[in-house]
Order: structure tokens, then sequence, then C-alpha cells
DNA sequence: TGTACATCAGTGAACGCGCGTTCACTGATGTAC
DNA sequence: TGTACATCAGTGAACGCGCGTTCACTGATGTAC
């Protein structure tokens, strides 16, 4: 069990308790983290973490941060960063497939309060957001991309967090990735359906744009 | 600070517990819902909730259950049943205001692990669910009724998230709003914006409607 | 090449905390006669 | 109207738990001469 370099000096005890760290949110989807269940995990005493994390919120931003990159390139996989509108609904069903095979570290990413200055947990928050964002513009020259990116985004994580709670129902993959891809196209169809599109335009536009 | 019926008898613990649950959430943000501070805010001892409550998690149904309403009369207040599209900017605003406003029992409302056989929560469930349906069946006649609800509650439920998570900036109240109308607006209206309507609902449509 | 020593990265005991839940109990209440 | 008694709704001590964090410590490592 104990892997060859097992000295009494670790070697690389930071990446061990990340490495600890995922495989526990992995196993158990709705645990919450805990630095002592790390270092057991990690086969190392309760205080030895704190050599390399100055406390728990640091080490749950370092997980939270793995999570934003490895989400990242689920979305990027789904589709490179030029999509057209059709293939939004791939990388929304994308988001959410994330979201529901790694619950624990998606709500770690998402609803732990976390450090808010630690800088590579913002990077990494803000690659999805650029990533979206690029989609966005890409697919939809004439809109306004950020009120669009900020929409696409919430869609796909309310549509993520839903099912993760059980508002939806995610017993089967397939039955979700039908739901997600049904409801981003309805969202995206609709005004070419409801009442003449000049009409909704205006009557929608209680917020004016330059 | 004993009320006047303060006797042995407490009178209502039942209702006093959710009283002292949703005071506890009001007041701390962030906190977990506790039975002992449950009781303790209730001047009660720390078993005494359980002659009302099976256990924590019945607790804690009842007061997602009790959120469920409120968050009900809220939207029903932005607006009545039958609205018309321009409206959904309104309602969403509701609901993502009712989150931000009450951070820790929209919480608990979604994110708690809880009884999934308690009826009364099941039941306040489906009234939101059923609300978001009657909505979008009046105001978008043409559409898959569905699928368009799922699309609709799942971006305002993700704006709140996002916004109650720290991703996008919640700290004034009037750009919260204009960042939710904004965005809605805009998931509305992209298709007649976009692409020939025909060739976007053609290439969305990877999922056949009867 | 060998030795002295500083630094580094762990250990292990201990702190105080709040939690959910159990148990045997007792005081208050209300009902039957 | 008064009394006996069952039931109800609380109490309070105790259980065992896991947690984050501190502290003084020590064994391993690597560097300077």
């Amino acid at each position: 069990m104990p892997p060859l370099n097992a000295t009494y000096h670790h070697g690389d005890l930071r990446a061990a308790c990340l490495r600890a760290a995922l495989e526990l949110l992995e196993e158990d989807g709705s645990a919450g983290l805990s630095l002592r269940a790390v270092a057991r995990r990690a086969g190392v005493s309760p205080t030895a973490p704190y050599r390399h994390y100055a406390d728990r919120d640091a080490l749950v931003s370092a997980v939270a941060a793995v999570g934003y990159r490895e989400l990242a390139e689920r979305l990027a996989a789904a589709h490179p960063v030029s999509s057209a509108p059709q293939d939004l609904a791939a990388v929304a069903t994308a988001y959410v497939r994330f979201a529901l095979e790694r619950p624990a570290l998606f709500r770690v990413m998402f609803a732990e309060p976390c450090d808010p200055d630690s800088e590579e947990r913002l990077a990494a928050t803000a690659a999805i957001s650029d990533y979206v964002g690029g989609m966005v513009r890409h697919a939809f020259p004439g809109s306004d991309p950020e009120a669009l990116a900020a929409g696409v985004w919430a869609v796909v994580h309310g549509l993520a967090f839903l099912h993760l709670d059980g508002k939806f129902d995610a017993t089967s993959p397939d039955a979700v990735a039908d739901r997600v891809g049904a409801a981003v196209n309805a969202l995206l169809t609709v005004s070419a359906q409801a009442p003449p599109p000049t009409t909704a335009a205006v009557a929608l536009g209680e917020r004016e744009r330059p």
C-alpha cells in the first residue's frame, strides 16, 4: 500500500493530499471534505497537511481549482472554443454530465465557502466563464454577449443542480441528456415560435440596449 | 422573553421549532441547521424537538417546505399564474431576489439532503414546478411546455446559485436585477437575431418532437 | 570523503467544540368515575 | 365537585463521534567546510 518512495519525508505530500481529497469526493458523493480524512487517506498524521496548506479552506480552494480545470477540459472536449449554435446542447450535456458523475467535487467547486483570494481558484473560474463567453460570441454574433453568456451558464448550471438535488430525475443518463438538450433547444427556439418576433422583442426590452 | 403561555408544556413546540429554525437561517446566512441550535433558540432542552420531529432530516424537510411555500408566494406576487412572455424577467428577478435575501433558507430548500418521502416537501416542490409550467404554457403556447418549463426553471435557478456562490457579483441588488433581466431576455431573443430561424431550428432539433 | 549542523517535514498528544441521538426520568395535563 | 390515574411533553445526563487547530517534539535530509 505505501508507495515505493514512502519515506518519512513523503516527497510530495501537497499533491498527495490533493489526490486523496479527489478520491474521497469520488467515493462518497455526499461527503464533505475534511482535512483529517484527507490526511488519513494520504497515510499521514492529521496535522501533516498543515505543512502544505494554511488551513482547510486553502485545501478546498486547491481542490476546487482542479475541478474547474477538469470541467473546462470536458467542455472543450465536447466542443472546441469556436462553436456554432447547434453545438450548445452538446456542451450543456457535457456540463451536466460532469456534475452528475462527480457530484461531490461539483459541490465543492460551487457550494463550498472558500478563500476568495485564491488565485488559482479565481483563474480556474475565469477559464470556464471565458469558455462560455467565447462560445456565445462566436455562435451568436448579433447578441449581447455578456448577457447571453450569463444566461447560457445559468441554464446549464441550473440544470446541473436541479438534477443533482433531485428536482429532476437523474437516474438515467440518457433521460438526463434528453432533458438537457430539449430544455436548451426549447429556450433557444422559443421566440421563433411565440408571438411575432418584433412584438416579443419590444415587449421584452424593458432594459434598453444602446 | 418567554411567551405568556410559557408553561412546562410549551403549547406548540412544533411550530416554535420551525419558527426558530427560520430565524436562525435568517440571521446567519451561511449556517447549517442543527437540531440543538433550534432547541436552544426555542428555549427548550436539546431533546425536546424529538417529541415533534423524528430526526434532523424531518425538521429540515419541514423547513424546506415552508421555504417553497414562501417562494411560490413571491413568484405569484411578482406575477399571477397566467402571464405573458414579457413577464418572465420579472418572475426571474423575484426568484433570484428570494435566493439572495434568504440564502440559508434557499440552500436548505435545494442543497440539503432530505427525507425524500416528506409529503409536504414534495407537494411544495411540485407547486413551484406547476407555477413555472403554467406560466410557460400560457406565455408560449406553441412550445414544448415540459422542456421549456425545465429550461426556464434552470435559468432562474442557475442565476440564483451563481450569484449566491459568488460567480456573479451580487453586492448590488439593482445590478443583479439588471443582469437577470438581461440574461433572460438575451436567451429568449437570441434565435431571432442568430442565423435564419429555420436553419437554427433544424440544426438544433437533434431531438425530434412529434 | 567525512563530519557538524541547520532546516525541513513529519509525529502524536491534546485542546475544546458542537453535533445527533438514547435513555430513564418527572412534572403537567386532562380524563373517567 | 373531587379524586385516581393514564398519558403527554418536557428535562438533563450521558454516549460516542469527528472535526479544526495548537504545540512541543523528532527523525530525515541536505549543505558547508
